[in-house]
RNA sequence: GCGAGGGUGGCGGAAUUGGCAUACGCGCUGGAUUUAGGAUCCAGUCCGCCGAAAGCGGGUGCGGGUUCAAGUCCCGCCCCUCGCACCA
């Protein structure tokens, strides 16, 4: 129950909501005069928001509220990354149109933001799905075509066959789909790609210079993720044919142990080399049971190895020996060359697959102080370096030597060389769903892929489509009016690509519309954008780490070649927050979520089973959400605010409770209760006043004001908002205990409260300035300055050690000698207690902090 | 298996150039106020030594080490979370 203590957050939230709208407090300044761009990852318009959503934008707002009152112009924009799944989903499910119930969300979306009361600059909202926006995706898409970087190619590609699209590498999660968790099976199809690899070496590279700036364990997964991996090439031949078959090995050394090859099931040149196979059919259905099987049922570790021999062999480069040719779907076909040569001396995959299929082993590596190792006698493959051995010209060679030599004489025979390889792969972009932007390419029989003018973009979307089933094709295939149209180039008839973008094409440049969101000329005005790049404080959650995050870094690129940008890297510095979690009774039996009076003593009452209790992500699927509406309208948006900023360090994962959101409202009231009963003096001028000259208990609160000031400083630049909070705190304990309420210290303490306040609460601390007689913001306020003289105060707690232990406490003056500080400890009762029959050997003195007296 | 992060009261968590372990909040206990409840305020709250105070001992996942001094540094383990995982 609300108690007449409580203070009415809502009513103070709608009238500032509203003021701070009506004066335009957070419209952008442009140009900028100092420049601070806070960007928050922006979301997929879902159903409605809940207060896990929430944490992203919080901790968005008051670092932008944070910089506001340090005098920079900001940019902080909201808008919605609106194509998507879900949206056909719902369509598929409920025959609503894709279009309207993703307006429909996004009215739900802005209007609970809105009360949230966050600082974004409405004007510059922005929905990928809306035409004036994708316009620019296809623009982007173009872009890249012209540059080369947008390619079609036929491929094996993931496949999953419930959601009936394909995957980019990305979205397959454990061989699974990332959505609906089936196992993903390999298909053949033609599909666009972007050719990110071109870029792998500068994605790691400018990595370095992400350093500091981003949490380390992110760029740990990008540089994972881009897996670059020194090594060799080694060309092969075909017996009979000259088919070149390279290899890649970062153990060129063990060149001479090659005793067989194998091959990728879906290798492109399988086809060719088994031709006049007489093991071909067998070899064929291999093959074919190969890619029935999903990726996750193909790597799972502990399955024994198989394969099976082509019938054909490969031509060593140096020594023009025999080898097999087998196939094996332990092989991946998009890592090196999608061939590896078998050296099972010396890799125990090999030695594990020779063993089964009784190949034969060579060793031609030694360790380099012991003996050879006899391949009879072998239980695993030798893996470390040693001295190569029955290697012709290059035995004796240590292997590190060996691998270079190796590679350079294969260099100079054109048979290979050194070589990297990454585990990127290029981005297939290309979705057979109907909700994305449309590939703006077009197919004529006589020209080939022909891109479209730019000034016909948009291709728009057809809408009043019905059927939504996936078919394994687009939806957009079975739409004649947008299908059919004429050739750019010859004007014959010609058809569009039905296929549309993925998702992430959309978010890899919406941080750039949002600097010149209604451009209609280009995608974002370049001089525009040189004033407010890069983002200086990117906010979002660190399951993009290795998707978002990686293409958005790539088209920045591109863009920054082409001389669009000036900086190399979109997002200088990020932080990633962790989940919120809530704890919930799930009854196994019936499969839902139960509610505490539902059960007894761990037992459903309505079915008599036990209940689980689980801690996880808020989710509405699993019903443990906490939505954004009803709680601000109960609780007010500070309130929410609070609840989340104090519960732990804002990169960690957080659980949310009940007495977290008691604790922030509790906090809310006290400074409500204590400025009510203060209104009358919080009004006119505070007469200045000489710290040195205040009563003690003035001095102390103006010291505890000024180390506040400087704590609450220091952990917001630092993202610890509880630390900040929990400094306010304890300020706010010491401004009403205190009892001089004329003091101008006390006046003076709470007019810089507020202010210090008033990014973590920015309604009630708007509030409280307006009842200082101000008519501006308080967030045209400076953060307060603290006073270095004070941080600290003059008096100090020494601990007095003897040999390590604590025996005394001294209330002492800063800045005491050692000899001071011992003939004050040794007057203490207990010290001359514990140092009774010992004599003082040495003392260590830590000045202002300890003193420790070793003794015996 | 590899990589990263973590393990501190009843709970969320503070404290890192090595220097008073447990700030702040929640919960709990007692008191004040109240017809009562709620709310609020004050005091207490790491564990043990029968209660209290003083005092003493123990204590930051486990075992060792360095040091006057270790949550923090070093060595060896255990456990948890996340990411990658047949990458040739």
């Amino acid at each position: 129950m609300r108690s007449k203590d409580e203070y009415p957050a809502r009513e103070i939230e709608e009238k500032w909501q509203k003021w701070w709208n009506d004066k335009g407090l957070y419209l952008t300044k442009h140009p900028p005069r100092q420049k601070y761009y806070v960007l928050e990852m922006f979301p997929y318009p879902s159903g409605d928001l809940h207060m896990g959503h929430l944490k992203n934008y919080v901790i968005g707002d008051v670092v932008a509220r944070v910089k506001i009152m340090e005098g920079y112009d900001i940019l902080h924009p909201m808008g919605w990354d609106s194509f998507g799944l879900p949206a056909e989903n719902a369509a598929i499910k409920k025959g609503v149109d894709p279009k309207k119930w993703t307006e429909n969300n996004i009215n739900t979306y802005r209007n609970t933001l809105k009360k949230l009361g966050i600082s974004y600059d409405w004007t510059r909202e922005i929905a990928t799905s809306d035409p004036d926006y994708y316009r620019w995706t296809q623009w982007i898409f173009l872009f890249l075509y012209k540059k080369g970087l947008a390619y079609r190619k036929k491929d094996y590609v993931n496949w999953c066959p419930n959601c009936k699209t394909v995957l980019a590498n990305e979205q397959v999660i454990d061989g699974k789909c990332e959505r609906c968790k089936t196992p993903v099976v390999k298909k053949e199809l033609e599909q666009w790609f972007f050719k990110i690899t071109d870029y792998a070496e500068r994605l790691l590279e400018d990595l370095k210079e992400l350093e500091g700036k981003w949490p380390p364990q992110v760029l740990k997964l990008q540089e994972n993720w881009i897996g670059r991996s020194e090594g060799c090439e080694i060309v092969f031949e075909l017996e009979g044919k000259g088919i070149k078959l390279p290899v890649f090995t970062t153990r060129a050394d063990t060149l001479f142990g090659v005793t067989f090859m194998t091959i990728a099931p879906e290798h492109y040149l399988l086809p060719e080399i088994i031709e006049d196979s007489p093991h071909r059919e067998e070899v064929e259905e291999y093959v074919r049971q190969a890619l029935l099987k999903s990726e996750a049922e193909r790597t799972r570790e502990e399955r024994e190895k198989t394969g099976v021999f082509t019938g054909k062999y490969a031509i060593h480069p140096f020594t023009g020996e025999k080898i097999p040719i087998w196939v094996g779907d332990y092989v991946l076909a998009n890592y090196g060359t999608g061939i590896v040569m078998g050296v099972p001396a010396h890799d125990q995959r090999d030695f594990e697959f020779a063993k089964k299929y009784g190949l034969p082993i060579r060793v031609v590596i030694k360790p380099e102080d012991g003996d050879e190792p006899r391949p009879e006698e072998m239980e695993a493959a030798f893996e470390d370096y040693g001295v190569m051995i029955n290697s012709g010209e290059f035995t004796g060679l240590p292997s590190r030597e060996g691998i270079e030599r190796v590679a350079s004489r294969l260099r100079e025979m054109g048979k290979g060389g050194k070589t990297v390889s990454y585990r990127l792969k290029d981005w297939l972009i290309s979705r057979q769903r109907y909700w994305g932007a449309p590939i703006p390419m077009i197919h004529c029989e006589k020209c080939g892929y022909v891109p479209v003018p730019e000034d016909q973009l948009p291709v728009r979307l057809p809408e009043g489509i019905r059927d939504f089933r996936p078919k394994g094709r687009s939806p957009l295939a079975d739409v004649p009016e947008f299908i059919e149209t004429k050739c750019p180039v010859c004007g014959g008839p010609a058809r569009r690509d039905p296929d549309t973008m993925d998702t992430f094409v959309d978010s890899s440049w919406y941080h750039l519309r949002y600097i010149d969101p209604r451009n209609e000329e280009m995608p974002f005005d370049p001089e525009k954008a040189e004033a407010w790049m890069p983002v200086d404080q990117y906010i979002g959650g660190a399951e993009h780490a290795t998707k978002h995050l990686i293409y958005a870094r790539f088209i920045h690129k591109v863009l920054y070649d082409a001389g669009l940008l000036k900086t190399k890297e979109p997002y200088l510095h990020l932080f990633t927050q962790g989940l919120v979690l809530k704890r919930f009774f799930w009854c196994n039996h019936c499969l839902r979520v139960v509610e505490e009076n539902e059960i007894e003593k761990g037992i459903h009452k309505a079915c008599g089973n036990p209940i689980e209790e689980r801690l996880e992500m808020m989710s509405k699927s699993k019903g443990n959400i906490v939505p954004v509406g009803p709680f601000v309208e109960k609780h007010g948006a500070d309130t929410a605010r609070i609840t989340i900023l104090f519960a732990g360090p804002a990169e960690k994962d957080m659980e949310w409770t009940d007495a977290g959101v008691e604790g922030a409202r509790r906090f809310l009231n006290r400074i409500w209760r204590l400025y009510s009963k203060h209104r009358d003096k919080l009004r006119g001028e505070i007469p200045d006043f000489d710290p040195e000259k205040l009563s003690k208990e003035e001095k102390d609160l103006y010291i505890a004001l000024q180390k506040t000031i400087f704590e609450v400083r220091k952990d917001s630049s630092e993202f610890h908002f509880n630390t900040a909070l929990a400094r306010l705190m304890e300020l706010l304990t010491a401004m009403s205990r205190f009892e001089k309420t004329d003091s101008p210290v006390f006046l003076r303490s709470l007019r810089e409260y507020i202010v210090l306040l008033a990014p973590f609460a920015p309604h009630l601390s708007e509030e409280l300035w307006h009842w200082t007689g101000a008519e501006s913001s308080v967030f045209s306020n400076r953060f307060p300055e603290y006073d270095p003289r004070y941080t600290r105060g003059e008096l100090t707690e020494i601990a007095v050690q003897i040999n390590g232990k604590v025996r005394a406490r001294l209330q002492v003056q800063r800045g005491l000698e050692e000899k001071q500080v011992l003939d004050l400890a040794l007057k203490e009762e207990n010290v001359r207690r514990h140092l009774q029959g010992k004599n003082i050997r040495k003392t260590i003195y830590v000045k202002d902090k300890l003193l420790n007296i070793v003794a015996g």
